[in-house]
DNA sequence: TGGTCCGAAGTCATAAGGTG
DNA sequence: CACCTTATGACTTCGGACCA
C-alpha cells in the first residue's frame, strides 16, 4: 500500500521485518482462536515425551500373560485369570495407568487374538444357558460349554438293549430339535417349563440375561447354521430389545457369523404390544437421530420407530398365557414341524426296541429262577480297607464304585464310562480337566 | 521442491447404558 | 457382578493446501 505513495523508509522496513517475523506466531493465534479445542492438543503434542500406549504395552506382554494363566497353554484360562497377570506388566509399561478390566476384556485381549490369528483357549464366565428338549441337557452359555457341547453333536447313536433297555441316544440337533428359540430373558424358563414347550415343538431353547454373548452366538452358529434350522427369536419392545435381535442376525466386532441362519422375529413386534402396558424409555445420551438410525438397522419399521424412541413394553407385560399363545401361533405360522428321522433310523430303531422286549421277558425268567437258586452271598473281610485302598488309587471314584471294582477288577472301565456318561445327560459339559 | 500447517477421518481408551 | 453394545472425548494420522 505505501510503496507507491512515497518511498520506503527504514520504518516500512521494520515492520516488514516484525511481520515477517512474527507472521507463524500470528497465524497460529488466530487458528487458535478460530479452534479453541486444537490449543491443547498442539500443546500437549510439542511437550509430551513419546510414551507407551496400553494398548502397545499388552502386544509386548499379552503372549507372556496367557501363558503364565493357561500354564503354557495346556488348560484353559479365564479372561480375568490372563488380566491378573497382565495387568501390573501394563501399568509398569504406561506410567501406571489404570488398566479397566473392561477394556482389556473386551478390546485388547480379543484384538490381540484376532490380529496374530491364535488357537488360545481363552475362557468368558458363562451367561444364560440353552437347554435341549427331552434330553434335559442344561448347559452354560459360556465358551468352554458350548465349545465342548459343539465337539459333542453327534448322528443319533441306538444304544442296543441291555439290562435297561434299548435308547436313543441323541445330542445336538440331529434327531434332537427342529429349531432353536432365543429368549432375552431367563426367568421365563419355568414358564416354558410348565407349559412344556420346548418338548411339544422340538425347540432348543437359549437365553442369555439381555444382550447375546458370543459363546451364545456361536451356538447358534454352528447348531442352525449348519443344520438349516431356523432361530426364533423373543425380546422385549424396547431399544435393547430390537439390538438383541439385531445382534442375533448380523456380524459385530465381536462375532462374526460363519454360516446363514434364518432369523424369525416372534416379536414384540407394533402388532404384538395392542392393549399391553406401557412404560416410559428408558432416558439415554445418545441422540434421537442415532437411536432411529440403529433401530432401522435391527429391523424396526417407522411406525415402530416413533414409539420406541418415547416408550416401551416388556415381555413382562404379558400374561402367562397370552405370551404362550402368541409364541405358539408365531411357530405355527411358521410351519414348524416335530423332528422325524429318516426312514432307515426309524426302522434299526424299532428293531432294536423290539430286541429289547423280548430280553427283558427272557430276564424276567431267569430272575425267578435265580432268586430260588441263591443262598446267602460271601463278603470279603476287610471290605472297609480294600474299599479305601481302591479310593486312594482313584481318588475321582466314590465308596459304590470303589465296591464293584473289589467285587470284580475288569469294572474299573465300566465304572468310569458310567460316570462320564452320568455327567454328561446331568449337562456338565465343562471336561474333566475343568477351568483352573 | 520441500517443509509446514490444517482439519477430516481414524484410533484408542473409556464411559455409559442395557440385561438379570 | 458378569457380559454386551454404542457414544464420545482425547489423541493421532495423513492427504492436500499453502508458502517460500
Amino acid at each position: 500500500m505505501s510503496e507507491t505513495k512515497r518511498p520506503r523508509s527504514i520504518g516500512d522496513d521494520i515492520i516488514d521485518a516484525v511481520e515477517t517475523a512474527t507472521s507463524k506466531w500470528t497465524r497460529q493465534k488466530k487458528s487458535e482462536e478460530r479452534h479453541p479445542g486444537m490449543i491443547r492438543y498442539r500443546t500437549s503434542r510439542m511437550t509430551k515425551e513419546p510414551r507407551t500406549t496400553q494398548k502397545e504395552a499388552a502386544w509386548q506382554i499379552m503372549e507372556a500373560a496367557y501363558m503364565a494363566a493357561s500354564s503354557n497353554d495346556s488348560l484353559p484360562a479365564l479372561a480375568r485369570q490372563i488380566y491378573y497377570q497382565a495387568r501390573p506388566k501394563i501399568m509398569a509399561l504406561t506410567e501406571d495407568k489404570e488398566l479397566a478390566y473392561g477394556y482389556f476384556s473386551q478390546t485388547l485381549l480379543p484384538d490381540y487374538i484376532e490380529e496374530h490369528d491364535l488357537d488360545w483357549n481363552v475362557v468368558y464366565d458363562a451367561r444364560g444357558h440353552f437347554e435341549e428338549p427331552h434330553t434335559n441337557r442344561n448347559i452354560g452359555c459360556g465358551t468352554i460349554q458350548v465349545d465342548n457341547y459343539l465337539d459333542k453333536l453327534t448322528e443319533p447313536q441306538i444304544v442296543k438293549a441291555d439290562f435297561s433297555g434299548a435308547s436313543v441316544d441323541v445330542i445336538g440337533p440331529q434327531g434332537g430339535y427342529s429349531a432353536v428359540l432365543f429368549c432375552e430373558k431367563e426367568g421365563f424358563s419355568p414358564l416354558f417349563e410348565a407349559v412344556n414347550l420346548a418338548n411339544r415343538h422340538d425347540l432348543m431353547i437359549v437365553s442369555t440375561k439381555g444382550v447375546s454373548v458370543t459363546a451364545a452366538r456361536k451356538l447358534i452358529d454352528s447348531v442352525c447354521g449348519a443344520n438349516n434350522l431356523p432361530l426364533f427369536v423373543l425380546h422385549d419392545f424396547d431399544v435393547a430389545g430390537f439390538m438383541i435381535f439385531g445382534t442375533l442376525r448380523r456380524d459385530t466386532r465381536r462375532y462374526q457369523f460363519a454360516n446363514t441362519v434364518e432369523v424369525i422375529d416372534l416379536g414384540l413386534r407394533l402388532a404384538d404390544i395392542a392393549g399391553l402396558e406401557r412404560e416410559p424409555a428408558a432416558a439415554t445420551r445418545t441422540s434421537a437421530d442415532i437411536l432411529r438410525t440403529q433401530l432401522a438397522e435391527n429391523g424396526a419399521t417407522d411406525a415402530e420407530i416413533g414409539i420406541l424412541l418415547n416408550e416401551r413394553v416388556e415381555l413382562n407385560a404379558m400374561t402367562s398365557d397370552a405370551l404362550i399363545e402368541m409364541i405358539e401361533r408365531k411357530l405355527k405360522a411358521y410351519g414348524l414341524k416335530k423332528v422325524i428321522p429318516d426312514e432307515e433310523l426309524l426302522t434299526q430303531a424299532y428293531r432294536e426296541f423290539h430286541r429289547s422286549q423280548l430280553l427283558r421277558e427272557k430276564f424276567e425268567e431267569m430272575q425267578g429262577e435265580f432268586e430260588e437258586s441263591t443262598t446267602e452271598i460271601e463278603v470279603p473281610k476287610n471290605l472297609q480297607e480294600k474299599v479305601r485302598a481302591r479310593l486312594n488309587k482313584h481318588p475321582d471314584l466314590r465308596w459304590d464304585d470303589a465296591i464293584q471294582i473289589v467285587l470284580d477288577k475288569s469294572q474299573l472301565h465300566e465304572v468310569r464310562a458310567e460316570k462320564q456318561k452320568a455327567r454328561q445327560k446331568s449337562g456338565d459339559f465343562t471336561d474333566g480337566d475343568g477351568a483352573a
